[in-house]
RNA sequence: GUGGUUGUAGCUCAGUUGGUUAGAGCAUCAGAUUGUGAUUCUGAGGGUCGCCGGUUCGAACCCGGUCAUCCACCCCA
């Protein structure tokens, strides 16, 4: 039996170093978010998993990952469990072997959440939330099966101005962040569902946003042949070949479009809508892209998704939209919203590739008193603890180790200064003040150590 | 779920057509240097070559399986 320690498949650790940029942008974020006026909510780390069955299309559901029941080899269970296993191999879920699962994203147990308690909520409703998710995903670039969402979502309301100042929320953190160069596509399910509709291929829907989706990535040739053999017909090719063919800048894209739609209602209503957003958010870097079409069930407005600096090869950072009836999912009819996500690993994984981060993120201990003998040490202690007070993050070397070790532990944690109380200096009242990366030296009486530190070039708070 | 990549010291990697005792750099530890280091010199420790099996006189190397890893697809943040 192999003993060597590993983590699942797609979980990481985070040094002290990640998780101080980490804080870094979610503090950017959490900000933006309290400015507009969103309030945090935190649900629990698993659901029932009847909660969560059924919201993220068939391919969503494999992914969830299950909580086996406890007690199974109980004797009173056993026969349920047998069934229920049975079951399972057939590829159906069996609440007798399982009926928690890990929460896979902030959308659902928030809806969830409104659900259960929109008679005490004031509407419209903002939330943001920040919590991790799980996806029994394979891993790759950019892909956790463990990771961190950073939701914000207003329910109750239809106003577009949501719509509009989300987008600006994506605006305001990311430039924030010093990822300016980010792009904010933006598309609207109106428009993909009038395309069905004026292809004559409502019930093929998903099939053609999924196919036209992939256009980034695949050609336009090779996606007809599938089309084609999923049954479209040639003139229902040449249609939505015109509609993709859709270019320009973003106002010339909608004029084309509403041509295109010939008085398609939905079509119309889709294109207002984002319209409407453009001139709202007009400092956001939006694109208008007909192509996009997020896979989610449950959108039926304007959809979002953020594109990071075309340098960085990587999926989408961010991603969101308008649902209308999302709480429906849970009995409770006619609360709309529209919500955003920031996907803070990736934008992480983007900052570190782009060296985005600021310099001074690494405030650790600040003074390493040496230790110059054990009597020198306490009486350094005592020194020390009154910095500690006045918040000074320090710390004391506790062996009696040699010099050049001392300075090499300093080194390597980081911390920019050294005290050196030995006897000489206790005996007169003062201290040897070094700091490491000038080499500079100062004598510095004891009762001024506290103010003379703080004002030094190079000290981080 | 599908396809591919790579697994050798703490880390990054060499290792010839299969051949005796598996190497380097960095890191670690000790000493030169008992109150001033990180860029000098000397020396030391460290390995079940991912794991299991097979072929062979002989396997880090070839074959099969398995686990892990990274990448791509599906899908997604």
């Amino acid at each position: 039996m192999s003993t060597k320690p590993s983590i699942p498949q797609g979980t990481r650790d985070f040094n002290a170093a990640t998780i101080r940029k980490r804080n870094y942008i979610l503090q950017i974020i959490k900000q933006v978010f309290e400015t507009y006026g969103y309030q945090p909510l935190e649900t629990p780390a698993f659901e029932n998993l009847e909660t969560l069955m059924g919201k993220y299309g068939e391919e969503g559901d494999k992914l969830i990952f299950k909580i086996l029941n406890n007690g199974l080899n109980n004797e009173k269970n056993i026969e349920k469990a047998k069934a229920g296993f049975a079951l399972v191999l057939e590829g159906k879920n069996s609440s007798d072997i399982t009926e928690r699962a890990l929460k896979y994203d902030l959308t659902i147990p928030f809806a969830r959440y409104v659900a259960m308690n929109h008679t005490k909520l004031v509407f419209p409703f903002k939330r943001y939330q920040v919590q991790n998710v799980w996806r029994a995903d394979r891993p790759q670039k950019g892909r956790y099966r463990e990771f961190t969402q950073c939701d914000a979502d207003v329910v109750g309301s239809n106003h577009l101005l949501n719509d509009a100042e989300l987008a600006m929320m994506y605006d305001d953190a990311f430039n924030k962040l010093g990822l300016s160069d980010y792009t904010l596509h933006v598309n609207s399910r109106k428009i993909l569902e009038a395309l069905a509709q004026v292809c004559n291929a409502t019930d093929q829907l998903v099939l053609i946003t999924t196919a036209i989706d992939k256009l980034d990535k695949v050609s336009w040739d090779k996606l007809q042949i599938e089309l084609s053999e999923n049954g479209l017909t040639a003139a229902q090719l040449k249609t939505i070949e015109t509609f993709i063919s859709i270019d320009g800048n973003n106002e010339e894209r909608l004029a084309k479009a509403t041509h295109f739609f010939a008085g398609n209602p939905i079509a119309i209503k889709g294109l207002e809508e984002i319209e409407y957003v453009l001139q709202t958010a007009s400092q956001a870097k939006i694109k208008v892209d007909f192509s996009l079409a997020r896979g989610l069930h449950y959108y039926t407005g304007i959809i979002y998704e953020v594109k990071a600096p075309p340098t960085v090869k990587i999926g989408s950072i961010g991603g969101g939209g308008r649902y209308d009836d999302l709480t429906g999912l849970f009995g409770v009819n006619g609360i709309p919203g529209v919500g955003i996500s920031f996907g803070i690993d990736r934008i992480y994984d983007v900052m570190e590739e782009l060296q985005l981060f600021p310099e001074n993120l690494e405030t650790g201990t600040q003074v390493l008193f040496f230790n110059m003998g054990s009597k020198e040490a306490s009486i350094a202690f005592q020194i020390m603890q009154s910095l500690r007070q006045k918040g000074v993050s320090a710390e004391l070397y506790l062996e009696e180790h040699k010099l050049q070790k001392q300075f090499t532990y300093a080194e390597k944690k980081n911390i920019p200064f050294a005290v050196i109380i030995g006897s000489k200096e206790i005996e007169q009242n003062y201290c040897q003040l070094k700091n490491l990366q000038t080499q500079e030296q100062h004598i510095v009486v004891l009762d001024n150590l506290h103010e003379f530190l703080t004002t030094q070039p190079g000290y981080h708070q």
